[in-house]
This record gives C-alpha cells, sequence and structure tokens, in this order.
DNA sequence: ACTCTAAAATCAAGATACTTTATTTTCGAG
DNA sequence: CTCGAAAATAAAGTATCTTGATTTTAGAGT
C-alpha cells in the first residue's frame, strides 16, 4: 500500500528533523553563552546523565583523556562544573554541573520547555503510551548500535 | 492526577534521551572515521539537507566564515563533499554530499536504518499518524526558540 | 602482606582547528 | 553605473586537541 509507506517515511524524517533541530538549538545557546562545541556537549552530558567521571565524558564526547582534562578545567575556571572526590576510587574525581550553568541557560531553555510540556499534556494517556513507547524502542536501537561499532562489530 | 504526570515526564525523557543516543551514535561513527566534532556535524547537516552554501554551513555549526572555509577544504580533500558553482549568485559556492562519504557511512548505519524502518512498519496507521504528529510539533517548537535566540528575543 | 600490572587523571610539547582581520569578487540598490 | 554590502577565501595569532610521559591508586596474583 501506498499511503502506509508514505506514513513511514514521514515519521522516519520527523525523527532525523527532530535529531538536527536539537543541535541547532543546542548551537545557538552556545553560541550566545561563547562556549565551543565540546564544552556545550559535555554539559549537555552532564545534565541528562547527571554525576559523570572524567573517565565516562572522555567516552561520550571522543576527546581523549588529555584534553578531557583541560576542557574540564575550562568548564570549572568558567564555574559551570564541580570537580568532586569519587569516594569509590581516590585515583579518579567525579565531575557535576555547578548551579552558575544551570542559571546562565535557565533563562535560555524555560520557554521551550514549558512549551514542551504544554505540548506532551495535550495527549490523551493513550497516544502519550504510543508515543513514550515508540521514542524508547528507537532510542534502544540506536544504543544498541552505537555499541557495536564502539566494539568493532560493525 | 499521578498516573498521567509520571506519563508525561516519561515522554519528557524519553525525548531527550533519543537526542542525546544519535549524538552518541554520531560520535562512535566520527571516532571510527577519524573526524572532528565539526566536520562530522556538517556532514549531518548537509545529509539531511541536501545542498547547503558555504554560508548557510557556518550558520548551522556556528563557525566563522574563515573557519568553514578550512573545513570545506578538509571536506573536499577526504573527498567527503563536492563545491559545485552556484548558479544564482557568482560569488558563491554549493556544498554537496561525495558518493565516497556515503560509501564510507553506508556499512555503519545501514543496520540500524532498518531496524528502525522494521520498528516503524510495526506500527498501525492510526499510530504513526500520532507519532510523526507529536514529532513534528515537537520539533517545530524546538525551531521556534532557536530562532528566537539567533534573533535576541530571548 | 607484597608485588606488579593496569587504570584514572594530569601535564607538557607538538599538531590541528578556530577566530580575527584583510582581500577579492560579485551582487543589488539607487 | 556607482557604491555599500555580501560570499568566500587567505593569513596571522589564539585556542583546542593529540600524543606520550608521569603520578597516584586500584586490584589481581603470589
Amino acid at each position: 500500500m501506498n499511503t502506509k509507506r508514505d506514513l513511514e517515511i514521514r515519521v522516519m524524517m520527523a525523527a532525523r528533523e527532530n535529531n538536527i533541530s536539537s543541535i541547532l538549538f543546542r548551537n545557538s545557546i552556545r553560541s550566545r553563552v561563547g562556549l565551543n562545541i565540546t564544552d556545550s556537549e559535555c554539559l549537555s552530558f552532564l545534565s541528562i546523565k547527571g554525576v559523570l567521571t572524567p573517565k565516562d565524558i572522555s567516552h561520550y564526547t571522543g576527546l581523549t583523556t588529555g584534553s578531557t582534562t583541560a576542557m574540564l578545567d575550562r568548564l570549572e575556571n568558567a564555574q559551570f562544573i564541580r570537580r568532586k572526590p569519587n569516594p569509590d576510587d581516590r585515583r579518579g574525581a567525579l565531575i557535576e554541573i555547578h548551579e552558575k550553568w544551570i542559571e546562565t541557560s535557565r533563562p535560555l531553555v524555560v520557554g521551550l520547555q514549558k512549551e514542551q510540556a504544554e505540548l506532551i499534556a495535550s495527549y490523551s494517556d493513550a497516544e502519550l503510551e504510543i508515543i513514550a513507547d515508540f521514542l524508547t524502542r528507537f532510542t534502544d536501537n540506536v544504543k544498541k548500535y552505537t555499541e557495536m561499532i564502539e566494539q568493532d562489530l560493525i
């Protein structure tokens, strides 16, 4: 059937556009705040993952440990992150977001967050179940293939 | 109601996780292929937007025109993009993806693309309508606020 | 308890990428 | 047909990244 395939393509395109738009959104913020791409990516990871080790961060960003140290120095100087001792491993540190970054970014993101919350609230429970389920499965696939590429299985 | 709000938060979190996972996926690819973050972002934009001018690219990436020129030189040397004359403006150029990049990246993305297509195909028309509609509205909000930040309205 | 290998983070030197400023070419308004 | 401005490039200086070495500590093996 033709209509069906059109619909499937529409969903695929919408998912891609969504990802691109989120990159452009963050680019607009980092241009405003004066951050480079890697520093901004680091803050994004921290804001969704919570506390991370420098090792985690260098893995996620794809930077070497050397440039991760330098990046964390920059972000710490700007008071956008904080280094804490790692209670489980005295060699390592834990990185968390500093309130100053929250305060700096809040005015730029709060309006969008509110609109997205309103958009979501406009759907019924049944619809939200479908959406959440789809997004989760879609993301799980992405994670699975990321893992495969990292482990040289592809 | 409590269940309802949990569901809303679940959707919001799933949307964020989805964006982060797509960044991590691209990072895994660029690590493998040996591209830096900006070069990889540039190829992402080109692959979804099609043909772009260097001006567009410097806008999307947030780079100055100087570094955009340097980046396009790198990508052209690697045969990942092609510069074409712009028929509408002899000052400018048009940038398009070179087949070599398609061939280089295909083995790394084709498996995921197939699984995502299967996932999407497993939904009914009614469900896909809901999903496409949600993604489109969600993305439109992001675009709207990106525009506002770029125009200093926030 | 005691090595010993390896991991986490850092540092310094050299390589790469980015910004700033200036220049060339072409557009488009008046 | 002039003139200010836009698109792309180039070169010099600054910032960031990689590589390789170093320090500290974890954890496995004896």
